[in-house]
DNA sequence: CACGCGCAGGAGAGCGCTCTCCGGGCGTGG
DNA sequence: CCACGCCCGGAGAGCGCTCTCCTGCGCGTG
């Protein structure tokens, strides 16, 4: 070779490539993109070349012509308790329920050449961030989860007329796409399996009761109790966390010291309430029957192990996902959302 | 207004606001990135014509010229079982560790404005996806979390001159930054701690052996003990997961019954280990004193609570990503190392 | 054999932005 | 009072790519 082209400065643009090729621009852009007819010869002309080159798109060009970025916005939305700055960004992402849904996500999109970026929207600012990031392009729609039952977001982003998809129906209806479990049925799983094994005491622990999804599995647990001729079921709210499971298990055995049986909302609280059920010297499942929901790890670290509901996250991710393509490709598509079906897990507990 | 001066079909460019405003498209530019002096009026008609037009600049166009994309990749890097497709996913994002790292990393780069995209490299197509997503231009660089020994990814990201930072040392010597524990200091101080408290047969549950984290820990430990008069420590290796954890501590029992002392080298292994413990009848910390590493999530949810040696996982995550904005903005930079110091949480379980 | 159609490759415009280079107006010092 | 310099706004070139439009050529058909 006489000389090399170039040191190692800029990277080789399309330009550089059509120049080895003997091609022109167009040409090598066909090819690369696959579109159109290429003839076979020039084709391998162009791939060495290529290669030889070291060549790769710059995305920001490509970007700048298609108005696709190739990339959607993965954003966790909740309530930042003001002061405390990074709480929320920890609390979330070091729950195992998130985790499931990135991998989730992640998953799918690779198939798509898609890639998320992660951002989380506690605040007012970090709100106006992902709109901001949206709008400019930067991604081309957005995967929302969203922890709190009045997150503005997703009404924000409607307004916007920005792709979203929600991994849960918002607290008030809002024209969006979104998947969502059949609570309700999950709540049934766990009533039918606790009546069949013998309860005849049945309490719950709640989630947050203005978050639909608590509403739900409430919901479906008093009518299956009820179908099952226990039309009283005593409650109690909780907060998703193992320390609201431990007070709210706390609750329900001073108030009712002859029950035989728990189905808590969440495996978390789960496993607060089963902390408390050993403090009171109950044996879990022979005194007391204990079911949980999301089958996440800690109803696996457990001892016993807890019987729970499964969601399949990582398939409502994907199919979250999907949805979000379907309305970046087609802007005009009307929101759409997909339900999927629990699944019961006996193990030890109940 | 003479006519909507158009429907929201394309969005607002520079163009328009400088139309709005009556200036040239350079001086809108200059008022919204701040750069020279404009004069304040003209500054006011500028934000004036942009609130009005809905202006949101375009970052692929921005990017084009700017050669800087405002994201930096957030690699998980390790072994995919073949077969297992997202398995690694779901583990890694699962793992609270890896959560703190997330959180610690968005807390840092939001205060500077760029953004994360989440990668997985688990297989050589991801590995090749990664490298070209960087060559792209659609990431400045990479932040990397690698979970085993033998990962091929940082040398060919220094190979490709591409920025990048690991969050612990690598296993084999690499040209890189990165950010890591004194893993040894770490283990030291779970040694003190168990020997002031008067155990006098401590063994440990080490990490997989080939990284460079469970053997620092390991030396640590031994060092700190041998240094209290105990040059003997049995050992068990384990692959730092619960599961790895029981059968580690089953072997340590068959072998030493008169253990009163155990350090696991993670908190996940030490929730095992604690498990068999109580299967044999041990009591924790009467019988045997427990202490685990990292003081993730298990670590609380275990009773008795685990005494623990903690790691700034969100700080290192931070100065990971500082040290990575770092190295985009001065190309020619060399490579650096952070040490972190990790600190003993004294709970129940030590 | 002439005409037309289709297909493959080239030319070139422009996507929306930043930034360098200019020019004009004003302030200041000689 | 003039000249020089400084400061601020405008003009315009390009960043690297895609895509439309055009051109030339080969083939099929009447």
């Amino acid at each position: 070779m006489g000389g090399m082209s170039r040191p190692p400065t800029t990277p080789p643009t399309l330009e550089d490539v059509a120049r080895v090729a003997g091609v022109s621009r167009a040409t090598v852009s066909r090819v690369i993109n696959g579109t159109r007819n290429v003839d076979r010869k020039i084709q391998e002309v162009v791939r060495a070349a290529v290669d030889k080159t070291g060549y790769a798109p710059n995305r920001a060009a490509r970007s700048l012509v298609t108005k696709r970025a190739g990339t959607v916005a993965l954003v966790v939305s909740g309530a930042g308790d003001p002061g405390e700055e990074d709480a929320f960004a920890a609390r979330v992402f070091t729950d195992p329920f998130f985790g499931r849904v990135a991998s989730g996500v992640l998953g799918f999109l690779r198939t798509r050449g898609v890639h998320p970026v992660l951002m989380v929207a506690d605040t007012e600012p970090a709100r106006e961030d992902v709109l901001a990031f949206l709008r400019q392009g930067s991604a081309d729609g957005a995967l929302l989860v969203s922890t709190h039952a009045e997150d503005p977001l997703p009404a924000r982003l409607v307004d916007a007329k920005l792709p979203a998809v929600l991994f849960a129906r918002p607290a008030r209806p809002v024209p969006i796409s979104y998947v969502d479990l059949d609570h309700q049925a999950g709540a049934r799983l766990a009533a039918d399996h606790l009546v069949h094994r013998g309860c005849t005491q049945v309490a719950t622990i709640t989630g947050p009761l203005d978050v639909p999804a608590s509403q739900d599995r409430l919901t479906g647990f008093r009518e299956a109790m009820a179908r099952h001729g226990f039309p009283y079921v005593p409650i109690a709210e909780g907060g998703f966390t193992s320390g609201s499971g431990e007070a709210a298990m706390e609750r329900l055995l001073a108030e009712h010291p002859g029950i035989d049986g728990v189905f808590a909302a969440n495996d978390l609280m789960a496993q607060g309430a089963l902390l408390v059920l050993h403090k009171h010297g109950r044996r879990v499942p022979d005194d007391v029957a204990l079911a949980g929901f999301d089958d996440s790890s800690p109803a696996l670290s457990c001892r016993p192990r807890l019987t729970t509901v499964r969601q399949p996250v990582e398939d409502m991710a994907a199919g979250m996902s999907r949805l979000l393509l379907d309305h970046v490709e087609e802007p005009g598509l009307r929101p759409k959302s997909v339900i999927f079906e629990p699944e019961l897990i006996v193990r030890d507990s109940a």
